[in-house]
DNA sequence: TGACATACATACCGGTTGGTATGTATAACA
DNA sequence: TGTTATACATACCAACCGGTATGTATGTCA
C-alpha cells in the first residue's frame, strides 16, 4: 500500500472497497479460488486500482485476515467476555446471540476464519501465521476472562483455562464445521447447546 | 468407470493408483487447487488412462470421498466403537491410539474430511452430500454405542445421545483444525485430553 | 484369423488466471 | 505556472487449467 502523509478519504474508501469485496468473495469460494477479476466485478473498481494497493493477491489475502477477521473476531467473540465478572454466562449469551443474528447464507458460508486455517495453513506460511495469531489472541481472552470468572467465584478453581479455551474454540468451529457442512441450523443449535452444557459444566 | 464382467487385478490397479494419488494431493492442496497433471506427474499414468477411468475432475473426487474416505472414518472411528458395551472407555481409546499414530504431516493436512467439507460445501451439492453421508454414518455409529452404553449401565441415562454425538464429532473436528493451524501435536494433545475429558463426564 | 472393444498414450485446445506495461486525469507543491 | 507524484484505467500476456481428439497396442471372442 503506498502511504502518504495525508490519506484521503476517498483513497481509503477506494481501498475498503477492494477489501471488503475480498473477503466476501474469500468467503464463498476460499482465497485460492477467489478469483481477482470476479472481485472486481462485484465493485466498481478496476485492476489498475487493485494493484496500485495491493502489490499481489496474497498481500490483498493477508490484509483481509489482519483487518477484516482479527477485528470481526474481537468485537463479536473477545470484548463482550472481558467486560463481566462471569465469563460463562456472558459466553451463553453470545453464542445465543450469534446463533439468532445468523443467517442461512453464513451458515452456508462457514467461519471465514476457519475457511482460511484449514485451506491456506499447509500451503501458505504467511496465512497461517496471521490466523493463528487470531485464533492465539482469542484463546487468550477466554483464558483471561476464565481467570477473573474463577477469581470471583463464578468458575470452578480445578479448571484449566488453558485447555479449557482451546476446547471451548474447537467446538465452537467444529460446530459451525458441521452445520456448514448440514447447511442446517438445527445442528448448529444442537451443536451450539452442546456448548453450553459444557460450559456450564464448568461453572463454580 | 468402464464395467465388464471380468475387470483384471491389473485395471483395478491402475484405477487405485490414480485415486490415491488424487487423494493425496487433494490432502495437501483441497479439491479446486489439485492439479490432474500434478496429480498424474507424481503416478506412472497418463491422462488418458485418468480420463478412462473418470469422465471428470469432479467425479475423481466424488470417488475419492466415497471409496476412500468413507472407507476410513468407518474402520478407523466407527467399527472399534461397535464391539464394546463401554464405548466411553473405547473412544478414550480410539483417540489416544489416534493421537499416537498421527505424522506431523497428517497435523499440517488435517481431516480429509473437513477439509473437503469446508472448501466444497458452499460450492458443489454432490461433494456436500457426499460428505454429509460420511458424517451422518459416523454420528450414527457414535449414537448407537452410547445407546448401547446406556442400556449397560456404562452411560448416564440422561444423556441426550443425538446432541452429544454430534458434539464429539465436532470437538475433534474442531481439535483437528486448531492443531492443523498451529501444526502443534501439544494442540492435537491438550484439546484431545478435554474431548476425553468430556466424555467422562457422560459415564454412568 | 479377422472384428471389435478395452486400456491406455500423446498432442492439442479454448478459457481463465494473476500479473504487468502503458496511458491519463488530478492534486500537491515549488 | 510548471513539475512531479498519486490514483487510478485499459490492454495485454505467459502460464496453467480441465477436457478432448486422435492414435495405438493388446486382449477377447466368433
Amino acid at each position: 500500500m503506498p502511504s502518504t502523509a495525508k490519506n484521503t478519504d476517498q483513497e481509503l474508501a477506494t481501498r475498503q472497497v477492494i477489501l471488503e469485496a475480498a473477503y466476501e468473495e474469500i468467503h464463498v469460494r476460499g482465497f485460492q479460488a477467489a478469483s481477482l477479476s470476479k472481485i472486481l466485478a462485484n465493485t466498481e473498481v478496476t485492476k489498475g486500482a487493485l494493484y496500485h494497493y495491493f502489490p499481489t493477491k496474497l498481500a490483498l489475502g493477508y490484509a483481509v485476515v489482519d483487518e477484516i477477521l482479527a477485528e470481526h473476531i474481537q468485537q463479536q467473540w473477545v470484548l463482550p467476555l472481558l467486560e463481566t465478572d462471569d465469563p460463562i454466562t456472558a459466553f451463553t449469551h453470545i453464542i445465543m446471540q450469534s446463533g439468532n443474528d445468523i443467517t442461512e447464507e453464513d451458515i452456508q458460508c462457514g467461519c471465514p476464519l476457519n475457511n482460511l486455517a484449514q485451506e491456506m495453513a499447509p500451503i501458505d506460511e504467511g496465512f497461517r501465521s496471521r490466523v493463528e495469531a487470531v485464533y492465539r489472541s482469542w484463546r487468550k481472552g477466554i483464558e483471561k476472562a476464565l481467570l477473573k470468572g474463577q477469581e470471583k467465584g463464578f468458575v470452578r478453581k480445578d479448571v484449566n483455562v488453558v485447555s479449557v479455551s482451546t476446547m471451548i474454540v474447537a467446538s465452537l468451529e467444529g460446530c459451525m464445521g458441521l452445520a456448514k457442512n448440514s447447511q442446517s441450523k438445527k445442528i448448529l443449535y444442537q451443536c451450539g447447546q452442546s456448548v453450553v452444557d459444557y460450559l456450564e459444566s464448568l461453572r463454580g
